[in-house]
Order: C-alpha cells, then structure tokens, then sequence
RNA sequence: GCGAAAGUGGCGGAAUUGGCAGACGCGCUGGACUUAGGAUCCAGUGGCCCAAAGCCGUGUGGGUUCGAGUCCCACCUUUCGCACCA
C-alpha cells in the first residue's frame, strides 16, 4: 500500500471539521490554555513562508491539547487597511468584496495545511459587528482625555495620500509604500500613548518570556532618559529660555546654547539682528527640509546675536540656532559641551565656538582641549568632574545627582524624565477603516457620537476614483449627521481609524466574539488572558506589541481588565528565504524565464544576479503550497518547514530538502504497514524499548522550548531505529512503541498519524489521545561506552555495566591493550572520571 | 556612529553544567531493483592518507584548564535594530 497523502488529506480535514474538535466552550472550566497567532492581513494567497508561522502555531496547539489542556486557538482578519482600498481603484472591485474573497481563500489554505482554528470564534475587523466596539473603545478614551484632536507637524504620505504615524515611518519613508513621507502641520486625531510612557517602559521587566530583542527594541522606541531641565537667562530680552539635558554634571562646561529653528522664541531673538533676514530665509529652507534631508545636509546654524547666562559659571555664552536640534523633543532647546558632546564638538569645531574640558578620566589625565579631535562623553562612572565648583572630584553618576540638587534648590530648574515616544496619531485620511465617532456641530464644537448610536457605519456605496481625497468626504448622507447634543445639523469626521487600533484589542474580542452588549465579558476575559502563548512576526515588536501593551493598560484603568500586559509568552518566527533573478536593470525576474547554465542564471544569452531574500510576490521568489501539497502533502511541508532550521532563525528554502521529509514519513507509512500487517506478539527488543523513552523524553522537551527542528530530529531517529528491527523480522513486536511515534508525529504531521492510528485498530483521534509519558528507568543504557583519554587526546574506548564504581572503570581502562599502549612506562600524574562519559588519564 | 545577536563539512543545522565535534536531513559517491529514473531501497561521505595507524580540524590571535565549539581577553566578518533624541 502506497503512502498518498492526497487520498488521505482532505478526508481527515473533514473529520476533524465535523467532529469540531477545536470548537472550546469558554465558560467550562478546564486547564486553560490561550494560544494566538497574530491575525493576518488577508491579502489573498498564502505562500509556504506565511505557512511557517501557522504551522509552528498549530503543532504547539496540537501538543497542548494531547497534554490535556483546554486550548483556546482562535482566528481572524485584521481586515480593514488600504491594499482593499487600491484594488477597488485598480480593478474596480469593492474593497469589502475583495476583502472577503481573500479571507475565503485563506481560509481554505488553513484547511489545506491541516490547520486547526476554532472558527467559532472568528472575528473580522471590517465587519460593524466588531467596528462598532472600535468606535466604543475610543469614545472611552475621548471621555478620559487619551483620544483628543492636536495640531502638530506631521508624516503625511503623497502616495498613499494620507497622514502615518511615526511608527509608520522608516527611514523617513512610509513603511507601506516607501514613498518618502513629507513633513505638513495637520490637524489630526491622536490617542495619549505617552501618558503611559512610564508604564509601558517599567512593564517590560515583568515580560520574562519575551524575546530580549523585542523589548530592547520597544525600550529604544519609548526612549526613557533622565535629565533636568534648566532655565537660562537672556539679559537682553529678560526673559529665560529652558534647555532639557542629560547631562547636567557637564553644565560647567556649556559655551553655548542652540535652539531649533522652529523655537517659539526664535523670532525674538533674531529681532535685533543685522543679519535678520538671511536667518529667516535659513530658518525657513530648513523647515521646508525632512529630519533625514536636515541630517543629509550636515550641521549647520546662525548666530541669533544675543547671548545667554550660564548660571553656573555666570559667563555670557551665544544663543544660536541649529538644523540638528529637534523641536519635538525635550524643550527644542539645548546647552551645548562641546568637549563632551560629540553632537556640539562638531558645532563648535565649524563655528569656532569655546570648548571647556569638565571631566577627567577617573585613571588619568586631564584632556588637553588643543589636542581633542573629538568629544569625550565619559557617560559613566570612568570620568570625574572637574573645574565645576561644588560637584569637583565626584564620579559622573553622583555629579549628575548632586548638581540636579542644587538646580532645584537655587530654583532655576528642575529634575525631569523625558521620552522619546510621541503620541499616537490614529486618523487616516482613507476610505477602508473605522469611521472616528465624532461630529462637528457649529454651536456646540466637538461632539462625541453617543454610544447607544454606534456602530457609525461605513457607507458601502462609494465611487473609488484613486484622486486626491477620501471618498468618504465626498459621501453626502454619511458627512451630513444630527449633532448628538442639540440635535441641529452637524457634520461627521470622514478620518477613519489606522487599523493598529483595530489590532490593538482583538485578542479580547475572541472570547465572547458575538457579544452585542458589550466589547467583551470582563469575567471571562479575566480568566482566559492574558494570551499564554503569542505568535508572529518580528514586524510587530513595536508597532502592534506598543500599541496592544498601550490599549491593555487603558482598558485596566478602566476597570476592565485585571493585567496589564496581555502577553505573557512571545514568539517571533524567522522568515523564509529563497533564490530570486534580478536582470541587469534590477528588475525581478520570473523563475519561468530563467535558465541554469554551469550552475548561473541567464535569461536568454543575458546574465541574471541571483539574490537569496525573503519570500514574496514582487521578487516572483515563493512557493506556493498547493503545488507542493499536490505533490507531497501538506505533512511533509508542514515536517520540512518545522525540520528547516530552528524556528525564530531565517530559513532558507531547498525544493531538495522538502523530499527529505517526505522520505522519511514514506519510512513511517511503510513501517506501519508492515506493523499492522502483523498479529501483534511478544515483548519489543530492549533498544527499541529504551530509545522510545528516550525519544519521549527528547520530544516533550524540545517542543517545550521550540525546537522543532530537533524534535523531529530525534523522531527520525527513532523511526530509523524502529526501521532496523522491522528488517530484522520484528514487526509483531514493535506496536507499542511504533503507536508511541505516531503520538509524538502528530503535532507535526497530523494527517499520516491519524490515518496510520485507524490503520492499526484504535478509536478515535490521535489528536485526542493522551501524550506519552517517557519512563526514566527505562531509558537507561545497561552498559555504556567511555571514552578514554590520555592527556587530553581520545586514545581508546572501554565498556562498562552502567553505574560501574569508578574503581571498575579504571579497572576496565588500566586492562586495554589500546590504552596501555599510550600509559606504559610513563608517570601516571593524574586520572579523571566523567561518570558515564570518559576517563582522562594524564601521564608525563 | 551607537546597541544587540551570530560565525561549526559542499548546504540546512546538532552538541545539558567545559567532557567522544559534525546528531538528523539535503547533496554527493558507489551499489541493488528497473524499459527508464529527478521513484524506492542499501552502503559510504570533515580534511590529509590507497588503507590502517596517526595527524589536523568549530572566523583570527592569545589565555585559563587534565580537557575549550562552549569560559576569559583582543581582533576580523556578517546580520539585525536605532540613527543628530541633547
């Protein structure tokens, strides 16, 4: 009998549907166990990289629930978001139309892969059904003043036509599209993230089981630093102007102070100056410039023509403005070390500005000024503070808290934490997302739309022209609304929702999905979160895990919520790479087109660069999983990618390597055959016995810890193992142990398992049968090889009973021939036993 | 520039607390079975050497140790993240 692995596929996907083995009622008790995949995007098809994620997702869930515990593995479709929006300017078809298609044929992918979701619990976020409760949610945080409407300058994408967060930008260009995003003063909707900058910062100690890269990467982003704010006087205006710096210990040290150009008191400043009007047109070139163009363009500045007080040394030091200074942070306004700020020294250096030295090295001598070509930070306890009256001798540390002291006492200052972190700007200037619940109503301003009144439901029917503009503006019944307050004419906010809010509470959602009272049961929410085991790309360490870290704590400060963090584990796989054409103009080139020659790429006589990247559509580098599950099976693509490498790691993908997991499950198939082809008799060989203890012991761990890769190693061999005592004519014998395999297969390769569980006679599914249980006793070795050493170099091996005293292994060593070859006649300086490993003997 | 992680056969990768480097798989070589093989099965496969014995071998150079892929110091390379955040 052949191993068809189409024959049998689809027939225990049924199965498992019809059974609704992974339907979970929430509110019977259990050992609750919440296991989530991020909820994708449905942009249409899936390939085998997308695959990995999923898969991995399953066999933990497949696992967790062999073991007994009540898992929750729901999904659902981050389902609003512009890709729906171009498709319906593109090719006509309505984003909800489009949409939906994708999340039909997704899902079907899902099935195809074997992947078990409890459907029942599916949510999409287009759907009024799950928006509405969007709208709640910010209706919730406009009332405690966390969703407000500012004016600020901010990233507005020309492609997409629409403003972006800063998250949402990379490298100053827009993460989606990667047009480089321009700078525009915008009236826009923000929720107060950094109201709970402190929290989020201190929360990220708790996250034990989180990836250190993650939170390092979200600790960066928040930007906590601790500095002071210190007021400096301008005699010529009476007035002072506060800087913000970490670094108060170097205060003596400040030559001169910088502005940004965009400082409120710039105009002032500059009122007196000759050269006014050159600054102003400065200023205004530089504000017309992006932060990565001001960066590109080099430090430059102006002399503002007046001067400032250093409070401590009392000096009169130039106020100048600089393209390097950011208004956004801290107080737009800076002191400037020269001699230990790297930033300043390169000012000071093109200006010709004062550098003072202020802190020596704790071992060493002083700086000399004349010879520095470039600036010494000294951010720690390796440098002293010098010439700076009451913090002289003292250690960078305690300098920085000493001074703050004084700051504070004299009252021109104070200490301070800043961060880096700005607002979130949610509104989007789109079509396909959640309507912002709010009116505008001349006589009474900003008004909420009432709650009893949502959902605020997005119009269907719109015109997608692709010009300038939300269509939703141009959509006359959906902008002309009742004002909520005094019932006279009012107009609705056309700005939809960036979709990261959406994403941001779902996993709540999953619980009580159907809920059309309130967003979620408290109770129920209470017991099955916070999510046990989180699953995703590393795409999302700040962007959705800040905002989702951000939401949880709002929705605990509203009494709803018991735990702030709603993550307790988290897991970001490891892309898939494969080998992509690019021709000689860098265009992406069909692997159809492409011919090997001497192992290069051409296309035709032209020469092709092969480049190994991510998988995805525009480099024409994926595998789609239909054509591999038509020939193999969706369990030997679900083997071979778990097989590929370690999970979190890149992969690289080798349409040779797939055959390898396809072997070796032909290798079960057959064996299993053979097995239930055989009236079960008599006792297994002792090796078998032992390595399936072994194999259990090895397997439960890994799959602990995410090592599937060797998980799967260790079943191979085990199968190998079972292989050998099949040839040797003991097929009769191995059921036992052969059922053992199929168990710890299952999470890996679920539809062989089953099939193969049937084959040999049991009831029901592998899948609901209990994970073995590996017996310690039995998995030892009677005897066990040792390995012996003389002075460090293998030289022989001996072997003993296990558990052999140590005297009888030296015994052993002292009486083979092998070994007395290396040791006779020399010193015996030193014996060494490993026990059970090796013995070391040195000699001189 | 700053921060983090990682360097092991032809390739993907294994290797508890320092204890037989290269598990498992791909590829390759030889063989079996075949009209055929890009199917399947068997054997071999780190390098030097016909082979054995032996020697060498985990980015480079040092060090600690009876013993180092693993620990320490210096360096090199790669990848990722941040990038004028005062």
């Amino acid at each position: 009998m052949q191993y068809r692995p189409t024959d049998i596929e689809p027939k225990w996907q049924q199965r498992w549907a019809e059974a609704r083995v992974s339907e979970i009622d929430v509110s019977a008790p259990g050992d609750k166990l919440y296991m989530l995949n991020m909820f994708p995007y449905p942009s249409g098809d899936l390939h085998v990289g997308h695959g990995r994620n999923y898969i991995l997702g399953d066999a933990v869930y497949r696992y967790f629930r062999m073991q007994g515990r009540a898992a929750l593995n729901p999904m659902g479709w981050d389902a609003f978001g512009l890709p729906a929006e171009n498709a319906a300017i593109k090719r006509g078809i309505h984003p909800r139309e489009w949409t939906l298609g994708n999340i039909a044929r997704m899902k079907a992918q899902f099935a195809r892969w074997g992947i078990l979701y409890d459907w029942s619990k599916e949510v999409a976020s287009c759907e009024p059904e799950y928006y509405r409760w969007n709208q709640w949610l910010f209706l919730q945080l406009y009332k405690r003043g966390l969703a407000y409407r500012g004016t600020a300058p901010v990233n507005w994408c020309p492609q997409d036509q629409t403003v972006l967060a800063n998250e949402q930008v990379v490298e100053g260009r827009c993460e989606r599209c990667g047009a480089l995003v321009e700078q525009r003063e915008l009236s826009q909707w923000f929720l107060k993230i950094t109201d709970y900058a402190d929290r989020l910062d201190a929360g990220l100690d708790t996250l034990e089981h989180w990836p250190e890269k993650v939170k390092l990467m979200q600790r960066n982003w928040i930007g906590k630093s601790r500095g002071a704010d210190v007021e400096f006087f301008v005699p010529s205006l009476n007035r002072s102007i506060r800087v913000f710096t970490t670094r108060p210990d170097t205060i003596f040290g400040a030559t001169f102070m910088v502005l940004a150009p965009e400082h409120p008191a710039v105009q002032e400043l500059i009122s007196g100056s000759p050269d006014r009007e050159e600054i102003e047109t400065w200023i205004a070139g530089v504000r017309n410039q992006s932060n990565l163009e001001r960066q590109e363009s080099g430090k430059e500045g102006r002399f503002t023509g007046r001067t400032a007080i250093n409070p401590f040394t009392n000096e009169e030091i130039p106020i100048w403005l600089g393209n390097f200074v950011l208004m956004q942070y801290g107080t737009g306004a800076i002191m400037s070390v020269p001699a230990h700020d790297e930033r300043d020294f390169q000012f000071a250096k093109q200006y010709g500005l004062p550098i003072r030295v202020v802190i020596k090295p704790a071992s060493g001598d002083e700086l000399d000024v004349n010879a520095m070509n470039e600036a010494f930070t000294f951010k720690d306890d390796t440098g002293v503070a010098v010439h700076s009256g009451p913090i002289d001798g003292l250690p960078v540390p305690r300098a920085i808290e000493t001074i703050i002291g004084i700051i504070e006492e004299r009252g021109i200052g104070k200490g301070i934490v800043r961060y880096r972190l700005r607002d979130w700007l949610i509104s989007r200037q789109r079509y396909w997302g959640t309507p912002i619940p709010m009116l505008y109503c001349d006589p009474c301003g900003l008004v909420p739309v009432r709650e009893e009144e949502l959902p605020v439901t997005l119009p269907l029917d719109v015109p997608f022209t692709g010009r300038e503009g939300n269509p939703l503006a141009k959509h006359d019944t959906f902008v002309h609304a009742t004002c909520s307050q005094c019932g006279g004419p009012a107009r609705r906010e056309t700005d939809t929702m960036d979709t990261f809010v959406d994403s941001s509470w779902y996993f709540l959602r999953f619980i009580t999905p159907r809920d059309e009272q309130k967003i979620f049961d408290a109770e129920l929410v209470n017991r099955w979160l916070p999510v046990d085991q989180y699953i995703g790309g590393i795409e999302h360490a700040i962007l959705h895990l800040l905002y989702a870290r951000f939401i949880t704590r709002t929705l605990h400060d509203m009494g709803l919520l018991q735990f702030e963090e709603p993550f307790t584990r988290l897991f970001n796989q490891g892309v898939i790479t494969k080998e992509g054409y690019k021709d000689t103009h860098g265009s992406w080139v069909a692997p159809a087109e492409v011919q090997m020659v001497d192992g290069k790429p051409y296309r035709g006589d032209e020469p092709l660069l092969a480049e190994v990247t991510k998988m995805s559509k525009s480099r024409m580098n994926v595998v789609p999983p239909d054509e591999l599950i038509a020939k193999y099976g969706a369990d030997t693509e679900r083997v071979y990618t778990l097989f590929i490498a370690p999970p979190e790691k890149e992969a690289a993908w080798s349409d040779e390597g797939v055959v390898g997991a396809y072997r070796f499950l032909g290798r079960v198939w057959h064996m299993g055959v053979q097995i239930a082809g055989a009236a079960a008799a008599g006792d297994a060989p002792a090796n078998v016995v032992r390595k399936m203890h072994q194999t259990i012991d090895a397997v439960t761990a890994r799959v602990e810890k995410f090592e599937f890769n060797t998980a799967i190693s260790a079943l191979m061999e085990f199968s190998n193992t079972l292989g050998e005592a099949v040839s040797g004519g003991q097929a009769a014998t191995l059921r036992p142990a052969y059922e053992a395999l199929l168990q710890l297969l299952h999470p890996f390769a679920p539809h062989i398992t089953e099939e193969l569980w049937t084959m040999l006679g049991n009831e029901g599914f592998v899948l609901t049968s209990k994970w073995p249980v590996a017996d310690r006793a039995l998995m030892q070795e009677d005897t066990v090889v040792i390995a012996v050493q003389v002075n460090g170099k293998l030289r022989g091996q001996v072997e003993v009973p296990a558990g052999a005293a140590e005297a009888a292994v030296f015994e052993a060593v002292f009486a083979s021939e092998r070994i007395q070859q290396w040791v006779a006649g020399k010193d015996i300086v030193k014996k060494i036993y490993v026990p059970g490993k090796l013995v070391n003997v040195v000699v001189k």
